[in-house]
DNA sequence: AATAATTTTTAGATTTACCTAAAAATAAAA
DNA sequence: TTTTATTTTTAGGTAAATCTAAAAATTATT
């Protein structure tokens, strides 16, 4: 049985895996909000714990058990953040923080209960991939919109930033989930993106086009 | 803003101020299962936020923010528990305990919209009034089944009692909230309570007659 | 009213998750 | 390869919510 903090650390450690192998004292103190001391703390027990493997200097990895009990928080954040936006008709900028409190709620019958009122959906408000009860993950192909090279298109399946400005300024634009953009230029300039969604032409700074993602369907 | 700790035990005080104006240490102690000494720590602090008032060896009593506070959680949970059995199918003996963690969710917004996704239901699974966004309760009438004499009907519309084994043993007699019911007997020996609901005859005890809440419709 | 029983509070400790400041280890730069 | 900079850990402390054991206040009983 793991406490709320507890579950917070694995899941930090776990998002923090998928850049580097070995998860350092100082980003998740970042990641976190706290300081490197309190973090070593921290470390030690869920060590002892048997959750991540330890070496002083060395930095994290998460043990099975304890990536186990990460990606089942990942699932149920995912999960709710989906029947937000579906059922309660939150915007996708809205729901992060909520999730964030619901997805330490313990009992495994409600997720799985969740999981099939909500159709057992495969990816969440962002386009991120909800892992299935077995902790599986459908796979994704995604490509970063500024990637894509002029005159190609695909479609709009994720974005890799979730703060409510960035995701404003999308919806403002149009570009949500699922809809069909073409680059037809990129500025020498600013390196900023002009895309074609819906017959208009939006303009896009580099920085949002990088955390855009596309699955791709070649030219066209 | 509240810890998790201080909340319950604002709902518990709340629970207790149902029966006796002055709630006791003791009585708080118990209900939260754990030790007076700990209740006098807990309960000097939430004096000293203004939630309650306090005068020593005198038991507490609810001040009109700490009532506002109980009564928020309250119908917290009471709307998640609709939820659960409307939503996803769970059992009305199953919901208490993830209602418990539930409730304690603080987003003000994710309520307003959950209760409108309930269709604004004004009682629990168990027939509990569910205060509206006002904190106002609708007025019930309620009487217990052992109140009634032989040859009355009438709705059963809650029970005062929520454990787990006091529900299924109700599901199994088919005593269900909305099922209508008369007292055709009402046996002299040990005050058992024979009431037909169907056409057919059920025998229950006086403990559990005790605890079916009835809204009556007179004789007939 | 005095004594006994119960209830409540105080005193002093413990555990969890933090903190600051200083020391130690590792990595980077001269 | 020293020196410097960065990262990480240790040491010692704090606040929240609990505990046990003992003292104090209240209530009940003789």
């Amino acid at each position: 049985m793991q406490s709320y903090t507890e579950e917070n650390y694995l899941k930090t450690i776990y998002h923090l895996a998928e850049k580097t192998t070995n998860v350092q004292t100082n980003a998740i103190a970042e990641q976190m909000q706290t300081k490197p001391a309190s973090v070593t703390d921290m470390i030690k027990k869920l060590a002892e714990k048997g959750l991540i493997d330890y070496v002083k200097y060395q930095g994290v990895t998460l043990t099975e058990t304890g990536k186990n009990t990460a990606i089942d928080i990942v699932r149920k954040h995912r999960l709710w953040e989906v029947f937000l936006v579906d059922k309660l008709n939150f915007k996708w900028d809205e729901v992060h923080d909520v999730a964030e409190e619901l997805e330490h709620i313990k009992s495994v019958e409600l997720i799985e209960r969740l999981d099939e009122f909500l159709g057992f959906p495969r990816t969440d408000p962002h386009g991120d991939p909800i892992p299935d009860k077995n902790r599986r993950f459908a796979k994704t192909q995604f490509i970063k919109l500024i990637e894509l090279k002029t005159g190609e298109s695909g479609t709009i399946t994720g974005v890799s930033q979730h703060s409510s400005p960035f995701l404003k300024h999308l919806e403002k634009l149009g570009l949500t989930l699922g809809k069909q953009i073409q680059v037809s230029d990129v500025t020498d300039f600013d390196g900023s993106v002009e895309i074609r969604i819906s017959d208009k032409q939006v303009n896009i700074s580099r920085e949002v086009a990088k955390h855009i993602l596309i699955s791709s369907n070649g030219k066209n």
